[in-house]
RNA sequence: GGGGUAGUAGGGUAGCCUGGUCCAUCCUAGAGCGUUUGGGACGCUUUGACGGCGGUUCGAAUCCGCCCUACCCCA
């Protein structure tokens, strides 16, 4: 048997993995002649669609699902001065109707708060009004002039959920972003992946934020990737804006805003963070195809075993499982690598002999096979699907325990980083000091404040100056 | 930001320096037919490409220019 075919690069190779295995198992077509925009394959799309749902469920509980356009006029998007500083080289214009120049630019949006506030202004009237809690998931537009990435670095953000919220004080804003901070670690948990949190250093902020938190994921190489943040804006948009409200007193006041947001590179940790040398393994609650069923067709049985693999397809379809019967004319081998790429939580194999002893053989993605009674067949496979999830979030968080450390000298913090790890040291919280460690280790200072249940919040002394200093994270970045 | 290398069919390569029916070759690619089917089957037939635009030339995958895209290295 030849062992190399159809083999993909093996995952500790993680940047050829990763390539590879985005156009094997159909998320996104890399071909597209325009830097940094890529395609959505259907079945990339469909896990997109499934992990956006979950996203949608959480935050529509108290949150409205609204639509801004994508276009920001000139005199909108210049306002804020902060905010322009961080922007305004990565901003495409445009700056033509036909062919005629337009007497106002119009940017595309690389975040909405210029397209929002406005009109958030305009909505904003009374306390009564408030807190307002709107979100929406569009494409946005940034001018990356650093080597793009699918799904990681683009130019074109395809899904960009951000939410903004509008509140009568700074506390009630604060509360907000604790409350976005546990809804995001609710959704990273749906989809198995671990997450450090922590409180970004002031110059990489959000522009125009008070502060930000960020919600970070370590890939398969040890570098660190956000894959969420929150920022409490304070008062800086809506003075610019004017977004006031009147108080109980009938006082005008100006609002305090957060926004937060998440892009599909939580689809990135998400292949990336549970993939192994096979392929993708997804988490059956995001999975387009939870199982799958092959027949296995021998000669004289064939019609026989279809149809029982048929009725068998319909009574999980039934019970609410996403189930696919896989009947093309390929061996049955050829189709448990060809689903094992794609990620398929749960293959069911049905052939005569099972059919005769009235069993179902189950073979989990994440190693294991289990034979259930037919008559059984809906509560085992939940259970079964139950473990997998269990399963997988077990090994990602000793993944990242795994790539955890902590150092308390300059030479060791280099060598982690070198070795892939993202270490916690202590710092003292000033601009000099973070740029030296930024600087000797050729890392990011991820941030303090640290929320992980594997980084203990102790305090010691900075790195760099041996002054009094928190429990920081370092890490190379994406 | 600075440098380097490359782009040939669905994927991988050769050909380029030394222009000339060379439109080559392999596969996990596609189509068709047949035999197969409990962990990637096999045989036969067949499809299909020189990144884009322009230039040089009787003739360009090959030489020149510009553009686009990708990858690698350094800051």
């Amino acid at each position: 048997m030849d062992e190399d075919a159809g083999a993909l690069p093996p995952k500790h190779q993680f940047s050829e993995w990763y390539n590879n295995i985005l156009w094997r198992a159909e998320i996104m077509d890399v071909r597209y002649p325009v830097k940094g925009l890529y395609v959505w394959y259907p079945y990339g799309f469909a896990i997109r669609k499934h992990v956006y749902q979950r996203l949608r469920d959480l935050l529509d509980r108290d949150h409205q699902e609204a639509l801004f356009p994508l276009l920001i006029p000139e005199q909108e998007f210049m306002k804020e001065a902060e905010h322009i500083k961080g922007f305004e080289d990565e901003v495409y214009w445009v700056t033509h109707g036909g062919t005629t120049p337009l007497d106002v630019k119009l940017a595309l949006r690389p975040t909405s708060e210029t397209a929002i506030y406005p009109m958030y202004a305009l909505w904003v009237r009374s306390h009564a009004d408030l807190p307002l809690k709107i979100y929406q998931i569009v494409n946005t537009f940034r001018y990356e002039t650093k080597q793009t990435r699918p799904l990681i670095r683009l130019r074109e953000i395809t899904s960009f959920k951000e939410a903004h919220t509008v509140h009568a004080t700074w506390e009630e804003a604060q509360q907000q972003v604790e409350t976005a901070v546990r809804l995001y670690k609710e959704f990273y948990n749906g989809l198995c992946i671990p997450v450090m949190i922590s409180k970004r250093p002031d110059w990489d902020k959000f522009p125009g934020a008070d502060y930000t938190i960020a919600v970070d994921t370590i890939m398969p190489n040890g570098k660190s990737l956000q894959i969420g943040t929150v920022h409490h804006l304070g008062d800086h948009f809506s003075k610019t804006f004017e977004i006031k409200y009147e108080d109980a007193s009938g006082e005008q006041q100006y609002a305090q805003q957060t926004c937060y947001g998440i892009s599909e590179r939580c689809i990135a940790a998400l292949l990336s963070v549970h993939g192994d040398d096979k392929g993708l393994v997804l988490p059956p609650k995001v999975a387009p195809v939870q199982l799958v069923i092959v027949p296995i067709t021998i000669g004289k049985r064939h019609e026989d075993v279809i149809a029982s693999a048929r009725s068998l397809e319909q009574e999980l379809r039934q019970a609410g499982f996403r189930t696919k019967l896989d009947t093309r004319e390929m061996r049955p081998g050829a189709k448990y690598y060809w689903w094992e790429l794609r990620g398929v939580p749960l293959r069911l194999e049905l052939g005569p002999r099972d059919i005769d002893a009235g069993k179902v053989i189950a073979v989990k993605r994440t190693g294991g096979k289990v034979s259930f009674d037919r008559e059984d067949i809906k509560s085992g496979v939940a259970g079964v699907l139950a473990e997998i999830s269990d399963a997988m979030r077990q090994r990602a968080e000793e993944h990242m325990k795994d790539r955890l450390c902590s150092v308390i000298s300059i030479e060791p913090l280099t060598a982690a980083l070198n070795d892939g790890k993202i270490a916690v040291v202590h710092w003292c919280g000033g601009r000099p000091c973070g740029d030296a460690i930024e600087e000797k280790t050729n890392g990011s200072i991820l941030g303090t404040d640290v929320r992980s249940a594997y980084v203990p919040s102790t305090e010691g002394a900075c790195i760099i100056c041996d002054k009094p200093g928190k429990a920081t994270l370092v890490g190379r970045v994406y």
